[in-house]
DNA sequence: CTTGACACAGAACAGGCGTTCGATTATCAT
DNA sequence: ATGATAATCGAACGCCTGTTCTGTGTCAAG
């Protein structure tokens, strides 16, 4: 029959992994080695466990062995993954406060998937919260109406930091980038076309949370 | 011991529940019932397998009979989920054309996971790409210097669709929302306060994709 | 031609694992 | 008290599944 020499991967060994990610796509869990082995024209178990080692060793499966199915997908092959399910816990807009986890008496509607990869640094915590803006108010932090904001809880903020504060004075909710400095705060937009807002020490200054990722989604047209 | 009369979830299934999902997150597998039993203080294999049951009744639980480790949890609790593994592949700035797959002799150094349920309708091809902005040259389009555009390749569009395109006349590129007029098009940017570009028929105009997500990610510090 | 790496088949083995069933104890309404 | 229901246990059963070993045919190098 054909003859592979040892060197990279055949194409028994692609239509292995294909049926792999279809099968696991399907099932939600992977297939036994003579599943495999049907779907694949090869007759024999020992075949399967043959190329699944050599796949093993080109480092696109990984398996544990011993146990049932105990193989998955490496890399840009595998179609599942971590994530996180943060729930959106309602609207944000200018003049309505914002709801914080342990304000919310809602539950949540919805919830959006965020990958764990994509998660900055160590916010992978438990704790964040998702919310959807409504209306045109935040176009100076360039976010967008419909756009998803996920927060993390925080009363303070260190310089630099993207926060949700509600404005007493203004009676105001917005999304700044959050400067303290010597008779107050800056809250500067992230819009260079518009102006800072100066916050002085006897305002009161009410963070909400931290941004930690803007989402849009374009399935909606443009009006 | 003590009684849960057949309504709600006890503190034996939350147990279980929990061990499942910090078990899978540690093996990439679900846990055999045997396992959840000795994780759990339950001496029994049957008794495991009667809770299981009940969880699958309660709707939490999905249940793979006969089948090794066949078992997911459901909603909330489970933390795996299918992903689009979209590849980035470079960077896009006013000035230089955008790399679209077929034209990108590089391979993507980087890629990023968005969740399938946060795809946008039947949006879940395959074949998206990714760039990342560079520069401010995008805030006409609200979208920010480090976002992470995410796009459908596409020749045309609808109108009222963001797309990529590449204006040849005047060497840029860039992303704005799509209109066909009937002396050409017309580009709107998403920001209200910049103008609309026109093209007419005879310029050529270059869509290179649909935008179909926008991704901003918080960990940098502003400026 | 011989040799050896490679691809493959098939069968047997053994352990993993879900299932089932009989038996026992606890809790509660009557 | 008492019967019904729920919770548990322990063991046996048997399929599912990965592992392993022997054997065969092919092809290229020596």
């Amino acid at each position: 029959m054909m003859v592979r020499k040892s060197k990279g991967i055949g194409e028994r060994h692609k239509k292995i992994l294909g049926f792999i990610a279809s099968y696991q796509r399907e099932h939600k869990h992977p297939p036994s080695i003579r599943e495999i082995g049907e779907h694949c024209e090869i007759s024999s178990t020992s075949v399967v466990n043959y190329y699944l080692d050599q796949l093993e060793k080109e480092g696109l499966l990984e398996r544990d062995r011993k146990i049932s199915r105990g193989m998955r997908l490496i890399g840009d092959n595998n179609p599942l993954g971590d994530m996180l399910r943060v729930p959106v816990l309602g609207v944000i807009q200018a003049g309505e406060p914002i709801l914080v986890p342990s304000e919310s008496p809602f539950t949540p509607e919805d919830s959006v998937e965020i990958a764990m990869s994509m998660m900055p640094s160590k916010e992978k915590g438990r704790d964040l919260f998702a919310l959807q803006v409504q209306g045109d108010s935040m176009i100076d932090a360039m976010i967008n109406d419909g756009d998803i904001v996920i927060l993390k809880p925080a009363q303070d903020a260190r310089n630099g930091e993207m926060v949700a504060v509600w404005l007493n004075e203004r009676n105001e909710t917005t999304l700044k980038y959050f400067y303290k400095e010597k008779d107050g705060y800056r809250l500067q937009p992230a819009n260079p076309a518009f102006k800072p807002i100066m916050i002085k020490k006897s305002e009161s200054l009410d963070i909400k949370g931290k941004v930690v990722m803007v989402i849009r989604k374009m399935e909606r047209l443009a009006a």
